[in-house]
DNA sequence: CCATTAACATACGGCTTGTATGTGAATTAA
DNA sequence: TTAATTCACATACAAGCCGTATGTTAATGG
């Protein structure tokens, strides 16, 4: 790689990882430009050159979250089709959108900064996995008939909404009990 | 009603409803209090002093938003307590949640602006009339064991994600008879 | 009729973002 | 090798917006 290429990638990260850790703790509209990049170690020139902008920036770590929520699902499903290992899968996701990370970056700032680009993004990462695992029990005959597409959204945001309402009480883990078994009990009740 | 308090009534009524429009139709950052003072014909004092600020007014618009989804609800689902009429107010709840107003209030700038405040708000306006009806339905042995709330809220968070799929799609109609199928096939699926 | 208060207007300061322009090092071509 | 060019980034500047602190006028109450 060439020299120049390569301080590029190196400052886009810093400033990605800066930005990730700040927009976390403080929240899109309180972080600010000058200050990120202070810490950062660069000025605001990198960050228009590199990003375009605030919204580049916070696009560009939704996507890297986004690509490591992912990952970490994959590592779970596997090349497991069962019922069972939908249901897994599914869990495991309300683990990962419990986490505050998430929960700030991609459910509280996400639809307000970038809008219909949010779930353009992770119509990729999240619901297109989902579509394809319906569509893959319902081709076993283990899933009701309907548009897979609709499925997957319906699930998609059962998943978030019970996030929500799990980070948002006071006793994560007896919220996550119930979501979890009234999440499978709704996945159950769609299979055949 | 005394005249200093009817004036306030209605300058607070002209600002939510300036502010109502302004804010579907730019989003929340790009509503300037300025400009949305000046059409409403006072100035930022008054806003200040009935509301603290931009949050509160936003917060006004959607106190109001959600009382009126709440009463358009109750004259869908009246006193009806079966599983059917449940199914008909959940679909009635899709269609206003494709609105372009409550798209943009409700599910892309009420997140980030009011953060956890949205839900304790819309927990009374639509939550919890929602666990309330799935109560009734489980104690009359329509719908299976597990914790009313947790299934409220995964029902909550289904429909408001199949809206903006809808809503964010080029043929509304289309997703709309896809997303009211498969949500109707979730909830039965639910029932005993 | 006067004092008080409440509703609102005005003025000000500070912060933030985006852009326009400058600069030095890396790359490339002669 | 060297000179020109490009690119990544820094600096400077301008404009907009929000919140607050401070007036002002009209209604209320005694």
């Amino acid at each position: 790689m060439k020299l120049r290429e390569q301080k590029k990638v190196e400052t886009s990260a810093r400033l990605i990882a800066t930005a990730r850790r700040r927009f976390v703790e403080r929240g899109y509209v309180s972080t600010s430009m000058d200050g990120l990049c202070a810490e950062a170690g660069v000025t605001r020139g990198a960050l228009y050159h590199n990003f375009g902008g605030k919204e580049g920036l916070f696009e560009a770590v939704v996507r890297q979250m986004d690509r490591e929520i992912g990952e970490r699902l994959l590592t779970v499903s596997g090349d497991d089709d069962s019922l069972a290992g939908f249901i897994k899968t599914c869990v495991t996701y309300l683990e990962i959108a419990i986490e505050p990370d998430v929960q700030q970056i991609m459910f509280k700032d996400g639809p307000a900064v970038l809008g219909q680009r949010l779930r353009q993004i992770d119509q990729e990462g999240s619901i297109e996995p989902l579509r394809e695992a319906i569509n893959v029990l319902q081709t076993t005959n283990v899933w009701k008939s309907g548009d897979t597409m609709a499925y997957a959204v319906l699930i998609n945001g059962a998943m978030i909404d019970a996030a929500l309402w799990i980070a948002n009480g006071d006793n994560n883990a007896r919220r996550f009990n119930k979501a979890s078994e009234a999440l499978t009990n709704l996945i159950e009740g769609l299979s055949v």
